[in-house]
DNA sequence: GCTTTACTTGACTAAAATGCTCGGGTATTG
DNA sequence: CAATACCCGAGCATTTTAGTCAAGTAAAGC
């Protein structure tokens, strides 16, 4: 379970679409403008997420990605696990002996530490997150900001 | 909090010195052995884990790196920390209007992840990885092997 | 049907991070 | 004074990140 910044933006462009998008679809275009994250990329990303089955994607005008499961049932891990493939596992290939002896020690102990971080980011969903109370007043404050402005 | 390979090869080695060290000093030497991990690569790690007071070095022949505290005292958010500096704040700092407002959402929202992944990785120490009973059987089985071996 | 919108794919690239080498230090022990 | 082992900085190959560019294809709507 790899943790950088690209699964940062992968994760707030799925906030973004589940804040923003609800059930209907969302156009990179719009994710692109609002995340400030260039369109290409997204382009990229939204590739893997696809193939994740993390969401779906409807052509022509009016379409975009929509999220294929509920926001509740797509986990941070998901995500992160989706955008950054293949982790290498030290070419000791999850077996007990690497080389020595020792040296497999420590790698079994990074292991658990991996794996309680992976289940860790499992139990985190899109919905939990958007769920926060003090997110929500930010949110209802940036609401009542877009009807001033209009 | 980054988490990528460069975090994961200062996490092994500090549990190299934890497992194998206790309260004598260990030279980089033999962890490089034991972990194949390059020399160089760990004394950068290294320079910034004594920058960050998590281990003690004693120079000359027989002297090497210790823990500065228990390793029940050392969280794995901390070792991580150290080696990964410079968490760039996509350049909103904190505040709550970076552009628009709802390109700010998201920045809190993921801000909210952020300091749950590093407030679980902060009560997780390197004692509690060594201490696991899975781990330790592992651990016992070695040092039977090496009693055999000698 | 034609145009516009918007997803889809692939190649290519600049910049940064990673992992490592090399070559010199300096402190300590014996 | 020689060996050990930490210390430090420059440099470098590779990979990853983040992005551009270009050429598609599918669908909506006039």
């Amino acid at each position: 379970m790899r943790l950088t910044t690209k699964g940062r933006y992968a994760v707030t462009a799925m906030l973004d679409l589940t804040v923003h998008g609800g059930t209907k679809t969302t156009s990179l275009a719009s994710v692109s403008r609002r995340q400030s994250i260039s369109l290409s990329y997204l382009e990229q990303l939204f590739s893997r997420l696809r193939q994740a089955g993390l969401v779906t994607s409807v052509r022509g005008p009016g379409g975009g990605y929509r999220l294929n499961r509920a926001s509740s049932e797509i986990a941070i891990a998901d995500i992160v696990g989706a955008v950054n493939e293949s982790i290498d596992t030290t070419h000791c290939k999850g077996k007990s002996d690497c080389q020595q002896g020792e040296v497999c020690l420590t790698h079994a102990l990074w292991d658990e530490l991996s794996g309680e971080i992976q289940r860790f980011l499992s139990r985190i969903s899109l919905a939990d997150l958007v769920a926060r109370k003090d997110i929500q007043a930010i949110s209802e404050r940036q609401a009542l900001r877009a009807i001033v402005l209009m």
